[in-house]
DNA sequence: GCCGTATACTTCCACATCGAACTAATCGAC
DNA sequence: GTCGATTAGTTCGATGTGGAAGTATACGGC
């Protein structure tokens, strides 16, 4: 039961990215990972980089390369905080915030597309199923790294 | 609606991932693409690569590196088809099935634990709704490549 | 005030992933 | 039978991804 669960789990998942990663490249020139960050920057704010990190599930070695690419293309800036020298603060550019606006509307018209496969009941259980084993797993996994 | 429940279905996905990944990697030496082409070897008998690529939904160019990988260290053989010599077959080596065996049942429980936050009934909706999703997603993606 | 520890970020390496361009082989129309 | 179109697989370049090790900075006990 869980088998299946989670080979359906996955390929829905690689499905419906499968349908926007594309468009999304093409039309925005950004990629799914460099659309969190500038999607995380606008909704949050600046942030340091250990945040950001937090905020979107990466390693701190994959945010550096994640940002390399987005502050080379002009979208994303990073500013050394004067209090704490160590730490590092991204910020969207005027550039980065003007092509967020000039995608993100039909990104969203893309994603509820490829979502339509459900009616409006099948997305809220999906999302509370998703929810509760997204938490759980997270909860679970957190314990055996607290408590080695 | 969608968008909560796509958020909520790719960090999911991503939390099981986080908790599966790093054991699989430290105890079998196999990473996840490895482990979907030996599964997929052992279920289903060798086969040509166009066939793999076909039922992991990966890109050929993908299956080469994950192929390369895998023969190097001796889990998989690639023969040429002598009926059609552009195609190539890749089948599981002895030490591959014998590494499939040592650590399957094993994988097979911790991915059960991870699943663990949602009852039997809950996992079989889980996996009800993800199947009509990811075939909607399909479809209709299939169908945009198939009329343009 | 100094030194060991902890934190933030980067660098380096291996692997995954895809699209585009390429090579080799087959097939079909003629 | 030959040539163009198609198909199988690989190569190449770019990006994402994480772990391990390295560097710079801050902090805390003494």
């Amino acid at each position: 039961m869980a088998l299946e669960a989670y080979v359906k789990l996955m390929r829905a998942t690689s499905a419906i990215n499968a349908r926007l990663m594309p468009a999304l490249q093409a039309e925005a020139g950004v990629t799914s990972s460099q659309l969190g960050v500038l999607e995380a920057l606008w909704h949050l704010g600046p942030m340091p980089h250990c945040a950001l990190a937090g905020k979107l599930l990466v390693s701190p070695s994959n945010l550096t390369t994640v940002l390399d690419n987005l502050e080379r293309d002009g979208l994303v800036r990073r500013d050394r905080d004067a209090s704490d020298r160590r730490v590092s603060i991204a910020s969207l550019t005027e550039a980065g915030e003007a092509r967020l606006h000039s995608f993100f509307p039909q990104h969203v018209q893309r994603l509820v597309q490829a979502m339509s496969g459900l009616d409006a009941d099948e997305l809220l259980a999906l999302g509370q199923l998703c929810r509760k084993l997204g938490l759980a797993a997270a909860a679970s996994h957190q314990g055996r790294v607290a408590h080695p």
